[in-house]
DNA sequence: AATGAATGAGATTTCATTCAT
DNA sequence: AATGAATGAAATCTCATTCAT
């Protein structure tokens, strides 16, 4: 009663303030915890129990701040999303003007970004069960949306003649796929590239697909890379 | 083999041959309900009574032709597997001399699979926890083994000269990939492409990134697909 | 209706008494399966299954003989118990006239009937549960009907002036249980003793606490096995 | 050790100190209920359920407290060991100076720990299969431990030469063995005997084969209650 | 705000028993 | 007489969630 006679006096209550960024704190706390066991064992493998333990509060505290376990593992893909949103179009915007380095700059970002969270994003390729239609509507939503920034960089790229007419949603949509991919089959291409190699090659790959082709000439760099290693020699002393 | 030889010294042991008909059949058909209520609720979800429900039969049956749930998600698993197997290479072989045309079947075979077991493919991407380490390397290794037609396709059709002089490892994996996308984001790819569509568009994609730039204009039914069909009238009178 | 017309003709049928005998070997055989399974693994781990592989049939088969899994453990503890009824008094009668040599007699062939079914001796100690009332009471009848024997070596024994006074029913139940005590308690006995041994010392142990102190110095081999083996007899005159 | 110091540090934390004790509480609770359901049924009859039911909790409690079936399983018969381990020492130390005080004294405090744990002495004989090899050999190694005090208060009267120079291990065991007999025949000394007679009927008996002939005559209190009390003992010097 | 003991539904697995062939 | 596939009840154990303190 007395904290509400207080709140009631001066709605800027410095003393809400506090307990609302205790709030977030907390929040945050459970989140990465959550994100950290998840990542380590693997979903659905993970007890609200081993949650708090990572976090070192009681479980009853986690049920004060998420609803369930559905919500909290919500709020953690959710977080990667949230990654990708704030981290990509920076780095597109950082890249300057040309079509191909925009591109370049927005794929390197989505894969660093998955890399940062590879567990966690396996994690959306099984939520089906455990959350509901809404949650997993939103977490579709959410990602159709992480790719417009590829988006936006291909139409303007097409626009621009750099690339070739396609579809950009189609092509965006395929690059956010090999993104994936680091996660998804990280078994199979650790065995032979490293992060930022593979990012490269898939990077070439998908550019040699795109590029118009009396452009090519300028973007040598960025296309040489998915070129046979085995025989390179062939090439280099005739050019 | 001692099984094979006593058949080989006397053929005729109808008794055992309709049991072990009857057991096959049995089989069959608790992978096929098991399938069908994984794909249809999602793996974790399911239970052995739902499995069980599914199939028509009791718990306890499912133990007698499967040694436990894990042994149970395996054999769904390697089920799908094997129909790679034993689809891709016959396809490959039916589609004459051609690289191109190879590659395509090969690739239109494998999504064709996948479209067949659209929820099982999604499972191979939710074994992690349940399954024990062997399972998981069983099928990996299968899963690398299902590429090697389109390895094998890949490398004649650059040795041909008819292909860039890619690394054929990666890029058969990222056709696997965008194979399985259908599956994985099926929800997505089903707003604005039926699966005929699909494939064609991939195709189109993969192989504007692959073809011989001088080789283009032999293939041109395989490469416009993916061309923006917004704007088609452009292209069209050229031609 | 043509066998029993048959059967009503000769009442003596040749058939019948074939089919009883072949039946009664069934029995046998299935009896020693389950007792040979029963003592290797431990009565209760043991399923219809493992009896049915154990004796080569089905375990359908086994229902025919036995009215289930009761009936069959019955069977195997009763199977035991008859040996005693048929060995043990044999054993007293071959022995002679001396009541004290009777007694070794009697004790011997328990102990020997006991180490020839050592684990299915053990079972009628875990019977409890699974045996029904009918069962339980039959089984402890049984047994105490197998001390008659020690009894009544005892109670002449006592008569004769070879032995103290005792209770002979306690005294041969004691006996009995020491008997048991090699299947119980194998594992402690078997550190240090042999079976003959043990058995020897355990008669001795007894025979001192019964033989009439004055009838003492006849029975001396018979005494000496539990005197202490580290301190060679040759002391005792001296003192 | 660490907690140890711990509270020696901070002599006072009532929160944890409390915490614990109600975790004793507990522990004690759930032990005593499935010794009563075990004593009750017979061990292998009963269900977690039915050791949750008896003490009023939920099952899954009961897996806070114990780590499952076997654990619980062996906490019972431990519960029963250290009995012994607490009462027989401090019986023996209770009965002065004589050895056949001291023997009758830890018999007698042996045969009350089992009347105390009548059924749950009968557990340790029915172990075997559930218990895992760790636990059974925990079991014996405590079980042989138990029967020390018998065999210093044996070995002391030996060397007082009030025993005859038997071997203390095993007549020890056997002490153990007719103890222990009457939780395992129960239903056939109860017929006849009072737990105190039967008692003093087996000290009896197993003193006549201990006791020096010619100390017989100052322990005649003991040595009597074996004598067949149907014809008194008048009788017989006539005959 | 925070704890963690307690609950209880539900999942996997085993196995005695039946019954059509 | 014999088989063994099929059943289904029961047992063990886990874990999300609640609630008194």
């Amino acid at each position: 009663m007395n904290p509400a006679a207080l709140e009631a006096a001066m709605p800027l209550d410095p003393d809400r303030a506090a307990r609302e960024a205790r709030k977030m704190q907390r929040s945050r706390q459970l989140l990465d915890a959550a994100a950290r066991v998840m990542e380590r064992e693997g979903s659905h493998a993970v007890s609200m129990q081993a949650v708090a333990d990572e976090a070192d509060v009681s479980v009853g505290l986690i049920y004060r701040y998420f609803g369930g376990k559905d919500e909290l593992l919500l709020a953690v893909i959710l977080n990667v999303l949230e990654d990708f949103a704030s981290t990509v179009p920076a780095a597109v915007e950082a890249a300057g003007d040309d079509p191909v380095e925009r591109l370049a700059a927005a794929f390197g970002a989505y894969c660093r970004v998955i890399e940062r969270h590879r567990h966690a994003t396996v994690l959306t390729y099984r939520e089906s069960k455990s959350l509901d239609e809404a949650g997993r509507r939103r977490i579709k939503e959410y990602e159709v949306e992480t790719t417009q920034p590829l988006v936006g960089v291909l139409r303007d790229g097409i626009d621009a003649g750099a690339f070739r007419p396609v579809e950009p949603e189609m092509v965006a949509y395929n690059l956010l796929l090999v993104a994936h991919a680091w996660a998804l089959k990280h078994w199979y291409f650790e065995r032979t590239l490293s992060f930022e190699d593979c990012v490269r090659n898939q990077l070439s790959l998908a550019l040699h697909g795109l590029i118009e082709p009396r452009q090519r000439r300028r973007y040598t760099r960025f296309l040489e890379a998915s070129e046979r290693r085995s025989r390179p020699s062939t090439v280099a002393p005739g050019s």
